[in-house]
DNA sequence: TTGATAATGAAAACCATTTCCAACTATTGA
DNA sequence: TCAATAGTTGGAAATGGTTTTCATTATCAA
């Protein structure tokens, strides 16, 4: 029962083993819509296996983003939020758009082909340039949200 | 000797006191050229001003922050950075490139127009669709620089 | 000057994340 | 099968950047 999710090659090609509480920390990014703190993983985790500590969460949310299987933000709200990297989920690229006062995060995936244009040669651009090997990017608006504007 | 500079009635204007130890960090962020942690504030501030806190550091990164005086940005490395708003500094537009392996940041200012032309098109799109009041945007690439690629 | 209000520093609290460590589990080779 | 080895784990403690508290001090307007 090994590999049934393309995720588990890859992670084991690391080296690591798959075990069952990395299988439900996966499980839990894989059937989120969206970005999920470490506690928020904690919580959904324990409701099916209460023995896996916070601690194990961290850890292999480390181990997942060192592998390149989740990508992990920082929207500047005092937590780091964790989601399945573009290539394991069944989400569409996207970015986020920022509330500065309720700080609400909405995904957005409109302009992604334009965005690709501009990504593409900024990419090829900078790497000439700095000698970086590009392999990611983030794009994040902020503002004001309808409900915090007429709140 | 007020008003000397230009943040000082956009401070005022919020309300707030342009007092000795407000001055002396902005001083520090306008005479840097890159982002500054906290930290690094405090200890510029105290080569000619002991008596200031850090405490002090961090509230008035607050206010600044929030009047729009200075940016604040999260690398992702523990420790939030801050520079003057491009509306305060003299330096022209920009984004930053982080490797991953050394965490150095890089301000690089190329390819902006053709940002720009991305940029307006995504905010006048997502401002229409989602009913923000949009001001703001980062983008960040993520790397590894040429150092850590040889190292 | 005076009185109201805002700003300050030091110490304590906060809180997300990491580290430690001893126990446990899976894999390997004999 | 059975160690031996290496990887994994949870809980408790430590860490470290940031925020809060509180008593004191500075600033401003009248």
């Amino acid at each position: 029962m090994r590999h049934c999710h393309k995720w588990g090659q890859k992670f084991q090609d690391y080296g690591f083993r798959l075990t069952v509480s990395r299988e439900a920390i996966l499980e839990v990014l894989s059937n989120s819509n969206t970005h999920l703190s470490a506690e928020d993983i904690y919580l959904a985790v324990h409701s099916g296996n209460p023995a896996i500590g916070l601690t194990t969460i961290y850890r292999t949310l480390e181990l997942l983003e060192h592998t390149g299987i989740v990508s992990k933000f920082e929207f500047g709200h005092g937590r780091a939020k964790y989601e399945l990297a573009e290539e394991f989920s069944n989400k569409k690229h996207h970015h986020h758009l920022i509330c500065k006062k309720c700080r609400k995060v909405i995904d957005y995936e409109d302009f992604i082909t334009e965005e690709k244009e501009y990504i593409t040669k900024a990419e090829i651009g900078l790497q000439n340039k700095y000698g970086f090997d590009i392999d990611n990017h983030i794009i994040h608006f902020y503002g004001i949200c309808p409900e915090c504007k007429t709140g």
